[in-house]
DNA sequence: CCTTGAATTGAAGTGGACTTCAACTCGACC
DNA sequence: GGTCGAGTTGAAGTCCACTTCAATTCAAGG
């Protein structure tokens, strides 16, 4: 068993392009040596960090906040798996919390449909303190704050339930 | 009550800021009336759609899967309440799964963290054929398939769980 | 009628996360 | 020592979901 990894190898390993380690590697998420002809050599905990990020990726984390966690590892040693641990015990907590929002978003959708209505501030679909994800790509610079808003909903005085 | 709303009282009402508004007109995901002098005048069921919009979103689905399914609403009738709740019931689903998947994902990852492993193939973590929301975005034409490249996992030989 | 805030347009810019390209060098094997 | 796939770089391109801008027109109140 080989000590380090190409990119290549790497990249097949974690189903992650080449480039997009690159690019990873740009943005200081992963770390490589190089060779005498300046090629990448991976160590194989570089799996790890790769892991991690694709997993906090598809709880719609930003790279940047990634990077964030990931610089809370010993930079000096190879992170044990107790700090491995400590890292994902916050993530399981934003895990959870993700789970709750998006239960929370599936019954409230379960009680507007109800009436038909899926009107903004009635339903609490839309509540703006339990954002769930990221807000999306984008250049979002224009509302200070969108505001409460509150009024009443003139959209739920149509028809009842349907059978 | 006012019969039809101005861009600006439908981006107050929805908090969805009225460049927003236009841009979804452009992609055929809501529409609208115009006076006169050709501004846009939105009939009061528009609010529902652009709250079907916000909250698909929240869930991850792109604008134009959300222009796929409000495309199934009837476009000679307003819809009622009826074509809403089915509407609803299959983003319902959706929620649902995601809700699996992203359960699935934190116990996964509480099960890795016990050998601070959080490697690749052997943790199912990875799985491609769960894949959990969308694949962010970018121009993603590289790979044609990831492939499953099964291997044993050589990262989970250290150390036992922490105390 | 005049003012003033809201609306109009198309074109261009933004941010995040990558990918693609071109020109070039490495390095493992025959 | 030659070949050829894999690796290197920086710059530029792409996609999505918008935002920003500038120049101009609307529309409601005084």
């Amino acid at each position: 068993m080989q000590e380090s990894l190409t990119i290549g190898q790497l990249a097949a390993r974690s189903g992650v392009a080449p480039s997009a380690l690159r690019y990873y590697e740009r943005l200081g998420l992963i770390r490589a040596d190089r060779t005498g002809g300046n090629q990448r050599r991976y160590a194989r905990t570089e799996l790890r960090r790769v892991a991690f990020i694709r997993v906090s990726q598809q709880v719609g984390v930003s790279l940047e906040e990634i990077r964030e966690a990931l610089d809370s590892l010993p930079a000096s040693r190879t992170p044990t798996a107790a700090d491995w641990a400590e890292l994902s015990a916050a993530w399981r907590a934003r895990l959870s919390e993700k789970i709750r929002l998006m239960t929370k978003l599936r019954d409230d959708l379960d009680g507007c449909i109800g009436c038909g209505c899926l009107s903004l501030q009635r339903c609490v679909l839309y509540n703006p303190d339990d954002k769930l994800s990221g807000e999306g790509p984008g250049a979002r610079l224009m509302l200070p704050r969108p505001e409460p808003a509150a009024s009443a909903c003139g959209d739920c005085a149509s028809a009842p339930a349907p059978a």
